[in-house]
DNA sequence: CCTTGACCTAAAGTCAGGTTTAGGTTGTAT
DNA sequence: ATACAACCTAAACCTGACTTTAGGTCAAGG
């Protein structure tokens, strides 16, 4: 079966690979093989990289993605674990976009008050139209971001 | 003019009063009065606040969040940076949305992967259709996830 | 008076997620 | 045979964002 050096997958993924050996060593790879003392990456050890990214993405911290690998290597018997697992990411990452969602129309409603603000020289025509007298599509930014 | 304890405020924001005093330190409020040694928080601070909460769920850190108050603090000036600084969360937080709906695709291909490979006990038909014979909606996830 | 609660400071500690350093091995090209 | 690149380890170091600790001030209530 093929086989990649640390070197390849460090240029494959675009990380240091100091970050690899990191992994290797906080147990992300389980099944990892050497040859000598050299680490020998498969396709295996890259769908786990895969894997390692989006969980990353999500949020999940090291150990917990080690936790992942683990059942991984444990077969079939932790099926369920695993898809637990996936829901939880998928409705943090749910959650999360909801909160991103949130920031952006903050941040939204900030470019058009600087723009409004460097268009009049001052904050003051602005400040006399909040809480609620802005136009409606800024009102609806604004409202959205402290909504809750 | 109302002011608030660092208590009042912690309990209205639901944060730590060290986490108030912390950023206190690192010039978060470079406005912030004091009667005999305690600070006095004002609107202006909580509007502060407002803002800290948002720039750093944008992922800014907080010595640029203390320059941006800087510029705050320093009028009408500084109100083309400060219209650039949320021009850039706002693209940055656009990315971060395009990341998070790249990995809540894959997540969502793991929990159909996982749901089926618990109900056939084994992994070997899902397997057997990759890369490219899933069904057509899981497809779509699995592709999405990995595009650029 | 003295205790209690809410505040204060400076400095040290913590935690995750790496990165850097120092020193060593191995395989190939000149 | 030697130089060089690419790999290896253990351990120390780094950064950001807090949190904890130790010790102190101050006003109000019993």
């Amino acid at each position: 079966m093929k086989s990649y050096s640390i070197g390849q997958i460090a240029d494959m993924f675009d990380l240091p690979i100091s970050t690899l050996r990191y992994y290797d060593k906080e147990g992300l790879f389980p099944e990892l093989h050497r040859s000598g003392n050299r680490r020998l990456f498969t396709e295996r050890e890259i769908d786990a990289l895969r894997v390692i990214e989006c969980l990353k993405a999500s949020g999940l911290e090291i150990r917990d993605i080690k936790q992942f690998m683990q059942w991984c290597s444990e077969g079939p018997s932790t099926y369920a674990q695993r898809k637990q697992l996936f829901e939880d990411r998928r409705d943090a990452v749910l959650k999360e976009m909801e909160q991103l969602r949130k920031t952006l129309d903050l941040l939204q409603y900030k470019c058009w008050y600087y723009e409004t603000a460097l268009t009049d020289g001052h904050e003051d025509r602005i400040q006399s139209m909040l809480p609620d007298g802005l136009p409606a599509n800024i009102q609806k930014l604004y409202d959205n971001a402290f909504k809750e």
